[in-house]
Formats: C-alpha cells, structure tokens, sequence
DNA sequence: TCAATAGTGTCTTTCAGACAGTATATA
DNA sequence: TATATACTGTCTGAAAGACACTATTGA
C-alpha cells in the first residue's frame, strides 16, 4: 500500500480560467433530464398510483407517470433548481397539494439511450407517498379529468403504459414493499391518526399479503415504548367496538 | 373512486410530428450528466476506497472520485450509451480491468444546483467492489501516480475533496454498510477462494465493528445448507491451523 | 510445550408466526 | 343475544449474542 500524501488545500478557481471551463463545458451534447413520480396512496384497502393522460405527443393518449424537465438556468451563474426541489415542484404541480404535504424520497435514475423518441432523456424517478385525506383532495380539487388513481393489482397488470414507466413503477414497489418492513413509511399512508387496524391495512396493501392482526399488533405495540408512537385519548368507531386512536411522533 | 377506463393503445408516432417534438427537446437548455464511481475494496482489513488526484480545473490537485461525462450522441438517432454502460466503462478507464470484473450499481443521483463551479452538472453515482485480487494490480498495472487507494477509517475524515464528492462517498458507505447484511455483496470482496476468517474480516471492515468467531461461522454455515456457498478440497496456511477454503455459488 | 486460530456446542434473549381466549361495541 | 372486531396471552421455532470448550497447526 503507497501510504497518501497529505491533501492539498483546495484551490481556488481562477476566474478566467473558469470562463474557459465553463465554455467547454458547453461544447458538447447533452442529455435533457427530467423527473418522474411515483405517487401512491392506499384507499379502501387497495394500493394505488397516480397516473396523468398524456396531452401530447408522444404517446398521446397513454397513460404516464407526471413529471416534467428539471428547471435548468440559462447560464453557469443562473443554474436553476435542485433535483429534489423539481420533485417537489412537480408534485405540488401534479396534485394542487402544496409542497412539503407528503413524503418524497429519490427512487432510481434511467438512462437507457433509447428511451425516449423526442431524443435522449434521462429521468431521476422519485417516488411519493400520500395520506388517504390527501388523496381524496386530488380527485375532488383539482381539474382532474386526465388524472386518476389506478390500482396496483387490479389495474396495473392489464395496462400499457407510456416509455418504460412500468419498469420505473415496479422499481418503486419493490423499494416501498422492502422499506416498509424496517422503516416508518406507512405513517405516511395513514390519516393524522389511525387504529391499529387501519396501519395494519396499509402493511396488507402494500405488501399484497395478510397479517395476523394479534402478531401485528404486538409489533406494534414495541413502537409505543421506544417513542415512535403515542396514544390518543379518542377512539374510531368501526361498527363494532370502536378502537383507539395513535399519532405517530414525528419528532420525538 | 372513478372506476378506469380501458387503456387506449399505445400510438404509433407520426415521423413528421415527431421532428417537429425533437427540435422543441432542443430548444431549452440541459445540464450536463456525469457518472461517478465509489470503487472500494478491502485490502489489510481495511476498507479503502479509489480517488484520483486531479490533473485539470477545476480543483486541479484535489483528490477526487473517477468519472466523466455520459457519452450522449450528437443526434437524435445516435443517443449514445445507456447509464449502466457509461458507468461500465468508466470503470473499465479508470481501473484498466475488462469491462464485468467487478461488482457495480448505480447508488444515487446528485443534482444540486450549485455543485460545480463549471455550470449544471448532474452526476449519477455508482458504487463497485473489487476483490483484493483485482484491486492489487491496478496499483501496479497502470501509471497509478495519480490514483490511490484510501483507508476510510484512517484517511478519508481529514481529507477534503473535490466538489461533493465526501457527501457521495457517505451514501456509498450508508449503502453497503445496510446492504452487507442482507445482500451477498461481502463476497464481491473476497478472492475467488476463501476462508470463513477472511470473509468475517471484510464484514469487520465494512461496518467498523468486529463479530465473534463463532457465531459468524454459525451464520455463515447457513448459507452453505442453502446452497450459497460450496466448500473447496483445499485449505489455507494462515500460521497456525489451517482453515478449509470455500467458494460462492454465483449461480445455483 | 505453548500460542493462536479453526471449529463446535450451550445458554439466553428476542421476535415472528400460529392460534386460543377474553372484552366490548353494534345490530 | 349474536356477531364482529378489539385486545390479550401462550406456545413454538428461528436466529443472534455471549461465552465455554475442543482440535489442530506452527514455532
């Protein structure tokens, strides 16, 4: 092993030499790059995703994932916004919800050539998660008529898609059926509070799988004593005996 | 809910239209796209990961992570080379090893507006584990004056490097730090052979922590009942009683 | 013979799955 | 009263951590 030098103090960039740079860095093709989303939500017990009608060519017609080409400043000193920023911006767009209302994390970039017929186009997938409360906003709010909550397993399957967007949405659900087993995403997919039984959906519907609702709610119950959760003091009635409200602690 | 209509099919794009939707894709202006490369290995115990040392501005002379431009073709019928290709052959550039030699994955997208004084440049990282076989004859294969190896417990927190390229190599390290645990990634770091004692050695070294003998070898036997692993008929010399040489069973 | 590591076995705790049983609301 | 769900408890097995113990090599 070559034992390293000691590093040496960043330089500072000299400013004519950084025309030159920027310059060049002009000189070449470059890829138009966008985001797309992933949004999801659980209503009636049923995981589903929001997909827009295209307007436009190509593909008009289809349906798609929402999304659209990240703001780009014209000039080296005018860059534009941040990727996570254009994923938010296009959410808040897409769902009349305003920003920071939901859950967005980076999902996946793609970047095949050949992925997009207006040229090349490489797209930075995030993926969203909304509270049903949230959800329900977007089909009454606003003019919604090409955008629609689609479920995943009864829908999806039988359903062409525009681009790859099926590849980028069964990226998100192995990413969401993964995560939600060790980190405390289904919060997300619950209203402000919410049962047991009710997180105990979301977890069905995510994972296309049933719980026992006694082991559940053992597992459960290790969050309340490490903080994660807290108690209400109302119940929801469900029909039979009404069962008591949580708040998950965002903040402990 | 509004129950979905049937999915029309997918259109056929008019080649005229399509023109005219190709020049509109050029008319805004596009970052740039690079992919950057988090190649680490283990070598002495020790995980260390590939900087090289800048031989141009900006930050000329800082260490940094190889990587480089995503070759975009100058047409829209030429697109150039997916992600997963650019990525590929970086790493080929860089190491000098046959494309395929290593284990690769794309890790996250970093797109702050302000990350390169040049002007927008959005980068794709990836990360790649090389075994120690491999990662020892890059230091002797190519002119490797300006590539080194760095122990990221001992060099990498007082070194400051190029750009944003500390905030990578920490979502690098978070990745397989998670990832070790489920995943088969540890054998990526081993000679085509192995010990049991060499492999707890490379979980040591990636999480920071050390295991106890025992109990990692119960682990380990695990796998070897799922068919992960097979035993060799040789063992290894390591001073005192040699230890029996296993194999990864790349594809049962 | 001693030191060091390879390799085995035991005890305990934690947690998940299966499942039985009790409590309390509405119809 | 019947039924459905909330909620509690018990049994079992898988797996991890702590740790003691035996086996086999080189010095």
């Amino acid at each position: 092993m070559i034992p390293p030098e000691p590093a040496p103090e960043r330089p500072r960039e000299d400013p004519v030499e950084l025309e030159a740079l920027r310059a060049d860095h002009n000189s070449y093709p470059k890829p138009a790059v966008t985001t797309d989303l992933v949004v999801m939500t659980v209503l009636d017990a049923d995981l589903r995703i929001l997909l827009i009608q295209r307007a436009n060519a190509p593909q008009r017609g289809s349906w798609a994932l929402p999304g659209g080409f990240v703001d780009v400043g014209p000039t080296p000193d005018e860059q534009g916004e941040d990727l996570d920023t254009a994923a938010h911006r296009e959410l808040a767009e897409e769902t009349g919800l305003p920003v920071g209302t939901a859950f967005l994390e980076q999902l996946y970039t793609f970047g095949a050539a050949d992925r997009d017929p207006r040229g090349r186009i490489i797209t930075v997938a995030y993926y969203a998660l909304l509270s049903p409360t949230h959800a329900k906003s977007i089909q009454a709010g606003s003019d919604a008529a090409d955008a629609r909550w689609f479920s995943v397993q009864r829908d999806l399957p039988a359903m062409p898609l525009a681009f790859d967007h099926d590849q980028i949405i069964t990226t998100a659900l192995t990413r969401i059926r993964g995560k939600i087993d060790y980190a405390p995403i289904a919060f997300e997919l619950v209203p402000e509070t919410f049962t047991i039984a009710e997180l105990r959906t979301v977890h069905e519907a995510v994972k296309g799988q049933s719980y026992d609702p006694g082991n559940f709610r053992r597992r459960f119950k290790r969050m309340l004593t490490d903080g994660v959760l807290e108690p209400t003091d109302q119940k929801r009635k469900t029909g039979t005996k009404p069962a008591l409200l949580y708040r998950f602690a965002r903040r402990p």
